[in-house]
DNA sequence: TCCCAGGTGTCGA
DNA sequence: TCGACACATGGG
């Protein structure tokens, strides 16, 4: 185990707010793949076969990760910081995106009151998908709860201070699931089979980050995900803005989208397409972003 | 009971 | 291409 006093240093751009992505991460539903306290992060990570547990804190104007569990290693240091960079799009600065939010007038509230607050990736695709997969058609509450279900009982773990901590479960261990024990879990037919299909697909390299950051435009890395069962436009759109990090995937029909428009009188009716593109269309480069801010916004409504 | 929730697939016009 | 509908389950 590493001494507790030894930390990684990872710096962080002018724009952001460790206090405003945590209360993001920390919105009061059951997490099972980390924990906020006081002001901490902490979570398991798995890299080269090993779990490892770190907490992340803020002090002064950098971010400090400590490892509490695992064997320290600079390709571990690197992987880390790598981990919380994309996890906190950390490489981003905001200014350009709250002058745009100023200059639109409709949402500029947005930027003052969640000033700071990054996109909150899911850095591995496999989870994201199946987070998607997962949440379709259901209340987050529930999609919580069948997340943790499937993490304990497929995901590896380390024990800390009498807890168990897990990461995702891999692609290789999920598509050996039995089908009947994920019914008992309360998933559906239809969730199981995508699940499963997906974890194959992973498995077998048939899809791949790799395979999507390679391909040229935004409709061709939607085409890419949406050949899948169980992928249709909305999670293909999630999943390059919380993966990959396209700058302008809106989740499109996206039911908390639609009431965060409608909070801020954008639209009346979900059907109100042309609305809800021209009210995006001069926010290109930040479209993502601005998706981003409008659910957080439903936290406050 | 009814409607909705961070949708998707299928079918028929 | 588009709308209607089935799927599935919990919460308000």
């Amino acid at each position: 185990m590493a001494p507790p006093h030894i930390s990684i240093q990872i710096p962080y751009p002018k724009t952001f707010d460790f206090d405003q992505c945590l209360f993001y991460l920390d919105r009061g539903y059951d997490e099972c793949l980390y924990e906020i306290r006081a002001g901490k992060l902490t979570a398991a990570i798995e890299r080269e076969g090993n779990i490892y547990l770190f907490t992340l804190s803020k002090k002064g104007s950098s971010l400090y990760l400590q490892i509490n569990q695992g064997q320290r290693t600079p390709n571990l240091d690197k992987a880390l910081r790598e981990h919380i960079t994309k996890w906190f799009d950390l490489g981003r600065d905001l200014t350009a995106f709250y002058e745009l939010l100023f200059a639109e007038k409709t949402c500029a509230s947005l930027a003052q009151q969640y000033h700071g607050l990054h996109l909150m990736g899911i850095p591995d695709m496999f989870e994201a998908l199946c987070w998607s997969i997962i949440g379709q058609q259901i209340n987050l509450q529930f999609a919580y709860r069948l997340k943790r279900r499937l993490v304990e009982r497929y995901g590896r773990s380390i024990r800390y201070e009498g807890k168990s901590w897990y990461v995702f479960p891999h692609p290789s261990k999920l598509k050996h699931a039995d089908p009947t024990e994920l019914k008992h879990m309360q998933f559906s037919r239809q969730k199981i089979t995508y699940l499963l299909a997906l974890a194959k697909a992973f498995d077998s390299g048939t899809i791949s980050t790799q395979h999507l950051t390679a391909l040229s435009s935004h409709e061709a890395k939607q085409r890419f995900l949406t050949q899948h069962k169980g992928i249709g436009i909305w999670t293909a759109n999630y999943v390059l803005m919380k993966t990959i990090r396209e700058s302008d995937s809106i989740p499109y029909g996206d039911s908390g989208l639609v009431q965060a428009l409608k909070n801020f009188k954008v639209i009346q009716d979900k059907r109100e397409h042309e609305k809800t593109n021209a009210f995006f269309r001069p926010y290109v480069g930040w479209q993502s972003y601005l998706s981003f801010y409008l659910w957080r916004s439903l936290y406050d409504a």
